[in-house]
RNA sequence: GGUGAUGUAGCUCAGCUGGUUAGAGCGAUCGACUCAUAAUCGAUAGGUCGUGUGUUCAAGUCACACCAUCACCA
């Protein structure tokens, strides 16, 4: 039965280039989920874009001498290309800044002032005179009007542990600027009243407790116990307008509407991509759809608690029923928000500053997709954080990647096409061990599948590629570059049956490493693809143009079950799936980490 | 400072509600094989489970304290 899925996956913000934390903290997993439910025939919707607003992208562009929206949509662009590079399949991969979702934000702001769950307050902050901005609290530093502490943070004293009113602090400063000059001035703001939520968010985290992660769950249920009003609105020039009158000075604080574009992207995905302005509605108002938000664990309290507080604060938005489609259900908060921990790099924290990054365009410059995806999935930070180091890259693509799935593919369909007349052989009756090793394959489907339904997919490629050591374990003992000397029907049997494994770990494979599936599927003789194609797609607006990345599934036929292999289908000539790795690798790259860095154009 | 997590073989990680000799992959050592990108397969050796108390007939697995690392809030 075909089921809706929602995969909502962070946004990256549009400042610099993306990374492998970028990979291994949701995009990747996201992807593997994504790619699996399709294969499975279910109704998969997974949306993400550019996050393009906010104060460093503002910071960074005033540096750069361009515009704020100059700079985002250069990385914007580049965002596009090292994803379908590396294979994320987005249903729709756009933008905050789009039309579409400054009107929905908007829409969203009105519809929670309507409800009751804004309120607007007067406050006076510190205004930066180098900044042309009000400084936040973690930015200023002071003498503590309490025990005259010398520094005293803009919100509590560290000495004495009182909260501090950032405005009454002898003395304060800029921390980063001694000689910025900090002027209390008086500012309005509008505030959500997250605490309006906190009975219906109790129990809602109560009845996922059992399957999300421990630490998720934890971390929620604690935040919630003490939500308070947060602002909404800022004094900045830079993002989505207050639809208020004589608030046009005002934006909205860019944590508030980036979280929206799970919905606005669905919504666009809807206009643009399904042509169907109302198809997002299966997703947000269908009872039986489930919404899985991959993040990381910086995120989580946006994710498990205010993300909710919005749409329960939103809830009917859009659904009045003035067309067919509409639900007679409450919007859907999300199933689960299975976020990832850290990745380090070779020990040390990932760092923009200190160039202590490995960024995607450049790994995928060097290194196949699936070698990289391969890596990054063996060392996903699920429980804990984990650490990219290019002597494990080198180590699990030569000897785990290569060497049992590569080198199996290469043996048998090398062996196959030699002796036998490039066919897939015909056979009399399999062996029982044949036969096992074909059924125990073909168990994956069960268990790896359950793997990944659980968001174990660390764990689910690694049973995948003990499975393709089951084959090559197998193949040893049945020798068919012996037997077929003297018995070549005995050979035939074992060939096909080695043919037959592989034609199913293909597809067990297929949504970890999805390039090299593409490979055998085609060796083994088929047409046609597993999944469908990326697509850099442009989208107009009345006012602008946006780019987008697009998932067309209209050319996919993989699907997660068995599929039997037709004897004396034709194969395709093989040749090696992976590229073997030089050991000097390992030292070069190491070398590069925190040198200065050139952005080369993405070739896709 | 508060909250949540993490600390298990050389490396990367599993170990659910406490229960026989603590598991896997990689690496190492030895052996087998030669169809295959010197790939594959088998066997062996590696751990006083961060530290210290405690609860229990029994603790990696629970409690408390401490140390280290990470994130969020401040």
């Amino acid at each position: 039965m075909s089921k809706p899925i929602h995969v909502s996956v962070a946004w990256p913000y549009s400042n610099g280039d993306l990374h492998v934390g970028h990979l291994a903290g949701a995009y990747l997993p996201a992807d593997i989920f994504a790619r699996y439910h399709r294969l499975k025939g279910h109704k998969v919707l997974m949306v993400s874009g550019s996050d393009s607003h906010g104060t460093p992208i503002l910071v960074e562009a005033n540096k750069r001498g361009i515009t704020a929206r100059e700079l985002f949509e250069q990385y914007h662009e580049r965002f596009l290309r090292a994803q379908k590079k590396v294979g994320i399949s987005y249903d729709l991969f756009t933008h905050t800044d789009t039309e579409n979702h400054h009107k929905i934000a908007q829409d969203f702001f009105l519809k929670l002032l309507e409800n009751g769950h804004l309120k607007k307050e007067k406050q006076t902050l510190l205004y930066s005179e180098a900044e042309k901005r009000f400084l936040p609290d973690r930015f200023v530093e002071g003498t503590c009007y309490i025990c005259g502490y010398e520094s005293a943070r803009g919100d509590q004293c560290d000495n004495c542990g009182n909260l501090m009113e950032t405005t009454k602090l002898i003395d304060p400063h800029n921390i980063e600027n001694p000689d910025d000059k900090l002027i209390p001035r008086e500012t309005e703001h509008y505030f959500l009243q997250l605490q309006q939520f906190v009975e219906t968010l109790i129990p809602y985290l109560e009845k996922h407790k059992d399957h999300w992660r421990a630490n998720v769950y934890n971390f929620s249920a604690n935040f919630v116990k003490d939500l308070r009003q947060r602002p909404i609105t800022r004094d900045i020039d830079w993002g989505i307008d207050v639809p208020l009158e004589g608030w046009g000075n005002k934006k909205m604080y860019v944590w508030f509407e980036a979280v929206m574009g799970y919905f606005t992207a669905s919504v666009e995905w809807a206009k643009n991509v399904a042509k169907d302005e109302n198809a997002w509605k299966e997703w947000w108002y269908n009872p039986e759809s489930k919404i899985y938000n991959f993040i990381g664990k910086d995120n989580i309290p946006f994710h498990t608690v205010i993300w909710q507080s919005e749409l329960l604060g939103v809830n009917g938005i859009y659904n009045d029923h003035s067309d067919a489609e509409s639900y007679d259900a409450d919007l859907q908060l999300p199933f689960d928000v299975p976020a990832n921990e850290f990745m380090n790099i070779e020990g040390d924290k990932f760092s923009k500053s200190r160039n202590l990054a490995i960024w995607l365009p450049d790994i995928l410059e060097r290194y196949q997709a699936d070698a990289v995806r391969y890596y990054v999935i063996r060392t996903l930070p699920e429980t804990t954080d984990s650490d990219f180091s290019w002597q494990g890259f080198y180590e699990r693509v030569n000897n785990e990647l290569l060497a049992a799935w590569g080198n199996l593919v290469n043996r048998v369909l090398g062996f196959a096409y030699k002796r036998f007349d490039g066919q897939v052989p015909e056979y009399d009756e399999l062996t029982e061990a044949d036969q096992a090793i074909i059924a125990k394959v073909q168990a994956g489907f069960e268990t790896i599948g359950a793997q990944i339904e659980a968001v174990k997919l660390r764990q689910a490629l690694e049973t995948t590629l003990l499975l393709s050591q089951d084959v090559n374990a197998w193949l040893n003992e049945r020798e068919p570059w012996k037997v077929y000397k003297a018995d070549k029907a005995d050979a035939a049997r074992s060939i096909y049956t080695a043919l037959q494994c592989i034609n199913t770990l293909k597809m067990l494979f297929a949504p970890f490493v999805p390039f090299s599936s593409q490979q055998v599927h085609e060796y083994l003789g088929f047409d046609g693809q597993l999944f469908g194609d990326l697509k850099i797609e442009e989208y107009a607006e009345s006012t602008r143009n946006h780019k987008a990345l697009v998932y067309d599934p209209s050319a996919a036929m993989g699907t997660w079950d068995a599929q039997e292999l037709a004897q004396g289908q034709a194969l395709r000539q093989p040749a090696p799936l992976f590229i073997k790795l030089e050991p000097e690798m390992v030292a070069e790259e190491q070398a590069r980490l925190g040198q200065p860095r050139d952005e080369h154009p993405i070739e896709v």
